[in-house]
DNA sequence: GTTCGTGCAAACGGTTTGCAACAAT
DNA sequence: ATTGTTGCAAACCGTTTGCACGAAC
C-alpha cells in the first residue's frame, strides 16, 4: 500500500484513491484483465469508481510505463502488471493468458532481416495448458 | 480468377460474385487489411457489395482455413492472405505489418515449459523498417 | 482560485445480427 | 420448395470524450 504509493510517485503519477485501488489490483494480478474486468473487480471495494476513470487510469499507467498494454485478444486490449519483457501463452480453450519468462525462450534471427530495425519482440504461443502437476 | 474459383471450392466455399471479389483481393494482397479496408477496396470494382457481406465473407474464409485472422492491432482485427505459418513485423511509426518467413527466425524453448502444450506460436516484432535498399 | 481528477452520459468505431428480398438448385 | 446468400439497418460492445462538479495545493 505505502509501497504502491511510492511506485506511483516514482512513475510521476499523482496517487489518488482511485489510482491506488486500480494499481493495487493490476500490479499484483496474475491475470491479464481487460479494462472492464479491472472495473468489475476494483468496484467491489471502491463502489463509486466509474468506468471512465478506470480506462483513464489504466491508460495513464501505460503511458507512464507502470504497466503494459497487450494486444492478445480479439476485440479488446488486456493489461499486464508484469513490466519487464516477457512472452505469452494463450490457452485456446479458456482464453487465459500466461506470462512466460523471457529466458524460457531463445529467439534467433538468421540474418535475413536486415531491412528491419527491431526494437522489441515477443513470442506468442497458443495451445492448452496441462493440468497443474501441483 | 478461374484459379480463385477452384481455391474457394477446394475449401468448401460456394463461389459467389461477392466472395470471388473479396478473395481476389485478400489472397493477393501484401497488406494486412482490416475488414473495412477490404470493403473500401473491393467496393471500387463491386459497388453493390455491402459491409456486412465483407465481414461475413472474411469470417467464412477464416473458418474454412483459406486465410488467417491476426490480432496485431488495437481495436481491430486484420486479415492475412498468407496461409502458412509465419511471423510478423510491425512498423511502429506507420503501423504497417510485414510477413516474416517462418525460417527467418529460430525459436527454442529451454525445457521449462512442460506445463504447456503448444499448438502454434509466432514471433511478433516491432520497430522501424529501414529504407528499401534497392 | 487555478489546476487536476472524477463521474456521468453521450458519442464513437469496429463488428455482429435480425430480417426481408433474392438467387440457385 | 428448400437452402443458402446478400443488403440494409439496427443493435452491440469496448472505448473515448465533453462537460460539470469537486478536491487539492
Amino acid at each position: 500500500m505505502i509501497k504502491t504509493i511510492k511506485e506511483l510517485r516514482d512513475h510521476g503519477i499523482l496517487p489518488t484513491a482511485q489510482r491506488l485501488a486500480v494499481a493495487e489490483y493490476i500490479l499484483h494480478s496474475e491475470a491479464h484483465p481487460t479494462a472492464d474486468q479491472v472495473w468489475e473487480r476494483v468496484r467491489v471495494t471502491s463502489p463509486t469508481l466509474s468506468r471512465a476513470t478506470v480506462y483513464n487510469t489504466l491508460n495513464l499507467f501505460v503511458n507512464k510505463g507502470l504497466i503494459q498494454r497487450q494486444v492478445l485478444r480479439e476485440g479488446t486490449v488486456v493489461f499486464d502488471g508484469m513490466n519487464d519483457a516477457h512472452h505469452h501463452f494463450i490457452d485456446e480453450e479458456t482464453g487465459q493468458i500466461f506470462d512466460i519468462p523471457w529466458d524460457a525462450i531463445e529467439v534467433k534471427t538468421n540474418g535475413n532481416l536486415g531491412e528491419y530495425d527491431i526494437h522489441a519482440y515477443q513470442v506468442v504461443m497458443r495451445g492448452r495448458r496441462k493440468k497443474k502437476t501441483s
